[in-house]
DNA sequence: ACCTGAACACCGTTCAAGT
DNA sequence: ACCTGAACACCGTTCAAGT
């Protein structure tokens, strides 16, 4: 199988080109740069190609347009996701772990929350996400329909949770600003009349609490887990382990 | 109270100028007609200003930016958000009205969902909402805390499910349009590698199922409603009906 | 106080022309 | 096949100047 030693040299390579030729590996890596030192907003196709020191005409050559490119950036993303193997006896508590696992990817790639709402992800690393949550949903009992639309509402649960938090920490605002910014929300709330709005002047502090640690995020899972274990069917479900 | 006839006759106003002046709610006019004829992208203040037949630069005395601008059109929608009076013992099924009516003017005003996604609504007729959606949940005997985050996730829901609607039917696609769209994914799910994707593969009818109907919005709704309803404390739960 | 024209600093995408 | 310059048709926002 080895060539020969004494084989003669192939005729020779041209030199190197100075510029290494574009794709759309190269791309998405000078993307996901800006990304990350100057969030989403300043992903543009002429800031992208500028950074591969060319014109934004050059990017069309690999990828279809800007949306194509966004939706490349947010698969780069989904292969940090940690994926369990599904296990019957811990489905609820995999999922959770699933969706801390994304939030986390999100808030390691500030932006790709922004560059995830609303579509579908169709990318591959997207789907070996999809495919495990839907292995974890049906070793649950979940029935298939349930577990597919389930599929729909984690994900947009996560993304916009991320995509709330990467609105306000928008250019790097310090643990402070996030703290004025929300005791000025706080204050709006408790200041609004209370003869029209009673309940939202009285939990002015709930509504603005938990903005910053996970709690709030942990809340949600929980209503969206338990809303569906609610939906396996009686005679699937894990007996309760007996209370001693 | 009334002016007496023989009253002198007010100095002669000036002729009523040729241009009617400028002001938010004829600025909040034009945008949505706007909003509802082309389209979230094709709200932009120098088409706003075309449609009042100034420049853009005149807008920025009545709104600060186009982020307010979009604020105040989705509040503008909110308006027409049915708000019942809290009933505790219907508090599940209110709150399910309140998100239906929230779909159903956010479905006819397409492109709101646009503007609202990941903005906190603080206009007042949001608040209004808001405020309602808080009493349900208190006659509900619904935990503060759980609430005030339950807010949070129910907004993020329907914002959620009708940004999607709208990317998808976007230009005005019509029904063969989407039900093509739709075969089209479902295709692209079935015929995934099977031994990467098994699940996946499997489950590709699910997975596209109700993407035209309400059906999957009241799975979601019903996820979410029962998961809130775990929350309350048993002592205060409503004791359910008793089966003949 | 309100409005305006003109400019600044950007966008995504296309296309004929080059290599 | 890939890359490029230049253009097209747009953006949001600012600012000095007008009334």
């Amino acid at each position: 199988m080895n060539p020969s030693p004494w084989q003669p040299l192939s005729p020779e390579k041209p030199a190197r080109p100075t510029r290494t030729p574009l794709n759309r590996e190269r791309i998405v890596d000078a993307a996901m740069r800006i990304l990350l030192d100057q969030g989403y907003e300043a992903v543009s196709m002429r800031k992208v190609a500028q950074a591969l020191d060319t014109g934004p005409a050059s990017l069309y050559a690999h990828v279809a347009n800007k949306g194509e490119l966004d939706q490349l950036l947010v698969d780069r993303a989904a292969a940090d996701i940690e994926l369990p193997v599904a296990d019957p006896a811990r489905w609820q508590e995999q999922l959770k772990d699933m969706m801390r696992s994304t939030l986390k990817v999100m808030r390691a790639n500030p932006g790709v929350a922004r560059a995830a709402i609303g579509q579908v992800p169709l990318g591959e690393r997207a789907m070996d996400s999809t495919e495990a949550m839907l292995a974890i949903l049906k070793a649950g009992r979940v029935p298939d329909q349930a577990a597919a639309w389930a599929i729909d509402m984690l994900h947009l649960y996560v993304t916009a949770v991320a995509f709330e938090e990467s609105v306000q920490g928008a250019s790097g605002w310090t643990m402070e600003d996030v703290e004025s910014f929300v005791a000025a929300m706080r204050n709006h709330f408790a200041s609004l009349p209370a003869d029209r709005y009673p309940v939202t002047v009285a939990l002015a502090g709930a509504l603005t609490a938990g903005a910053l640690g996970d709690e709030r995020f942990e809340f949600g899972l929980q209503v969206l887990i338990s809303g569906l274990a609610a939906m396996v069917p009686p005679e699937d479900r894990q007996a309760a382990p007996a209370t001693p």
